[in-house]
DNA sequence: GACAAATGTGTAAATTTTACACATAATATA
DNA sequence: TATATTATGTGTAAAATTTACACATTTGTC
């Protein structure tokens, strides 16, 4: 390689979040309002570029907490983005994270000099976004609907306990698709997801309900009707 | 973004391909012997750096028509491969590749000014590579293993007939798993991913065999003993 | 002619997936 | 206060899929 060849001597790597969260039975993915050019004004995901000094995860991470007081979040790699001109000033290559983290935590922003505003906006009432953010954002939903059955992301929903009611209206929101009661209790207990606890929640204007927990397994899950 | 920002202003783009083949019963992948420091007279995976203009696809194509004659092969994009110290003289991001080829091209290489030699080796018999290939070729291998089970890539090795035995054989070198003949075969029928033909193969030295081919579907496969 | 090696084929048991209905608690409403 | 409405909780049977398993045939070798 020579380091001077300026067919490939101006490029540089962004990393990209989409963050998803489910509030009061929203699905919701988090954006940040920028300050400056390019896209002044304009609403993008949490993002930014990594040094040379970091792997993208742990630049993922150092942008995550400089943009928004979240920590612990857990979050997988599931495509880059790599269109020559995706970027004005510089052929930039963005490698694209899908997060999910739990409702108690949605309010921890921060106000950086680049990003003016952060919030959480319901998934079919995204605003026109910046760079390429709006196809990243679309990839993002459409992969994490896999990733509902071939891994546990969900659980970052419910660090604790859970009902059976508000698990699967997650469920159901995030794949489109309703799912049966008996069925699902059914499968994700023989498959040994969640495990019942003697608790249960009481609240107003509702039924008492048993509140549930995810246990260590991994199993991977399918639901059907 | 400030461009000339020290802590990232010197990235590039890599892309790296795991070609692999079947090739005499022997599941193999191409490595391509480097000419030049660094790491010269080491084997590694075919690759090299993305042109500005180009997406990592179409960069990934032309390096591997640069240093082979292989043309119409299909790649997936498996991971990316971005330790900061992963290449010597600048911090490069790697894209990396999964391909699977049939064995009428694997004869075709070229001599080139970086690459001295190209060859195939079995996937147990692997030299020491250079930069971080044996890494990427590892996961590379993993991630065929489920690929395997969720797309058709297998039809790459197979262009036009093939018997169910010659079949059955590649799947079970790449899954390093014995599977049953009846079950496989009912089972590839019934999904619907190959079918039957009127020919036949008569070998030297072997029973007369049916000749099957792929459909055009494309249904997830499950493998069981 | 006996043996060895590879191909070809069907059935039954076990497991998993799917469909489906009614009782109870709590609240809202007539 | 009786009635309706809404959300929760639970079991069984049919259908589909997965899995296990054995013997006959061809071909060539010894």
């Amino acid at each position: 390689m020579n380091v001077n060849d300026i067919r490939y001597n101006n490029q540089g790597i962004h990393v990209v979040l989409a963050l998803f969260t489910v509030d009061q039975g929203k699905f919701k993915v988090l954006l940040i309002k920028r300050k400056n050019e390019p896209f002044k004004n304009k609403w993008i995901l949490i993002g930014g570029c990594a040094y040379n000094t970091e792997t993208c995860r742990e630049a993922m991470q150092r942008e995550m907490s400089e943009k928004t007081h979240i920590k612990d979040v857990d979050f997988d790699m599931f495509d880059i983005f790599d269109n020559p001109n995706r970027s004005p000033l510089k052929r930039m290559l963005a490698v694209a994270y899908i997060g999910v983290c739990d409702s108690s935590i949605i309010q921890s922003f921060k106000q950086t000099e680049k990003a003016s505003d952060a919030n959480w906006f319901e998934i079919d009432k995204i605003p026109e976004l910046g760079y390429d953010h709006k196809e990243i954002l679309e990839k993002a939903i459409i992969d994490l609907k896999q990733k509902v059955f071939t891994s546990t992301i969900i659980k970052k929903l419910f660090p604790t306990t859970f009902t059976l009611p508000e698990l699967q209206s997650v469920y159901e929101k995030i794949l489109e698709k309703q799912l049966d009661r008996r069925n699902f209790r059914k499968k994700l207990l023989s498959d040994g997801i969640i495990q019942e606890t003697n608790l249960t929640l009481k609240v107003e204007n509702k039924k008492t309900t048993k509140l549930y927990t995810f246990t260590d397994k991994t199993k991977n899950i399918n639901f059907y009707k």
